[in-house]
DNA sequence: GGCGTTCTAGAATATTCGTAG
DNA sequence: GCTACGAATATTCTAGAACGC
């Protein structure tokens, strides 16, 4: 019954952690987690950068970091606890953002419905709302026990 | 029965925004709100930026600019509505932040108890807590009638 | 009690009615309605802007007229009768928007609380919601006998 | 208890899509 | 065809909650 909505939020970030294209925005090493660098994604993405141009093809009409973390936890993502947000001046290497700007925020989000190599999951990734939420506690939602990664 | 911590976030506030030292922080036309360049505010104050300092002798613990704006909405400051706050090439001049980053966000937010050249008026910046809004709703805020800037 | 509506869209109309900027958007004869041009509104306000720009200062995230049109609804304007929605070749004289578009679309909305030099009426716009609209019901609202727009 | 920082959520408006009338 | 509106998501601004100092 349910189908993925190709316009929404979960497939955008789908689209955006498996393109090469966008180095800003990649899975963490263990494919369970979405890592995102601020300060790159706003210029690649977001379209606020240097180049000054729309970024991703219009992707988010948003222009704003902050919008997107409330959309991640709208969707049920989670901040990975605090273990190395540590920002080094190279964690991605050199590349392409090097010059002027050193050190940036590395934000780390993880959702059980969002794993590198399981598209099938994200037709559970539910925008939360206060109705929604509302009837998953009445119901009691038998259908979700938490799922590692990489079971099936 | 009221003094101004110094070391408090409306103090730390203050020195920035009369300081020529940080143009991403000011008033406006009118010294009754408070503009800030996002960006440049992040590499300026909170030393996040390509200099990789410090940044402003380390008035905040924090680099997250977010925490800024906690810190403004505890302290009962609003943003100012989008009028038609475009933000081109050169809201500041070609000024100091200039070459890479032709665009970023301007904050416009303002407070009845922070207008320029009334600092005694931040004694009456107070951090909002749970407890001290319920006091305010029982009291029914007798002393806080709407004040404009200029009066006293 | 409403002293300044702090509802956008109402504000954004008003600036570009009365902004002799735009000419795809004005008064009708009587200043009791609202006169769009479609194409040359996207062009002007939506769009890219002739000169590159980013239009109208990213007055909307939008570039579908169709969303103007839900915005209006939704802030209770309605769809002046056809009488005269005839798109003649010049009814805003050649025009800048000239050459190889001499028709297009020309919307005719209205709301009695919206007329040309009475921006004391706008704190009346106020936006429907269902939750809105049940209130009105209830309350069947004494004050807002339709009012014709040179009253007061 | 107060204050600063962080992460998440509430509430209102904005945008899009579909559809009843 | 056209107009208005419901509903879902998106964006913005503000606030709640938890924790450490």
């Amino acid at each position: 019954p349910d189908s993925l909505n190709p316009e929404a939020f979960p497939a955008k970030l789908w689209l955006l952690v498996n393109s090469p294209r966008f180095g800003s925005i990649r899975w963490d090493a263990r494919g369970q987690g979405l890592l995102i660098d601020e300060q790159p994604f706003v210029s690649e993405v977001l379209g606020m950068g240097p180049a000054g141009d729309g970024g991703a093809g219009g992707l988010f009409k948003t222009k704003s970091f902050t919008s997107i973390i409330r959309q991640l936890n709208l969707y049920g993502f989670r901040k990975v606890v605090k273990e190395l947000v540590v920002v080094p001046r190279s964690s991605a290497g050199p590349g392409p953002y090097g010059d002027g700007s050193p050190t940036w925020y590395l934000h780390h989000y993880y959702s059980p419905h969002f794993c590198r190599g399981r598209p099938d999951l994200l037709v559970h990734l539910k925008r939360l709302t206060s109705a929604k939420k509302a009837k998953l506690v009445a119901n009691l939602e038998l259908t979700s026990r938490p799922s590692g990664c990489s079971q099936q």
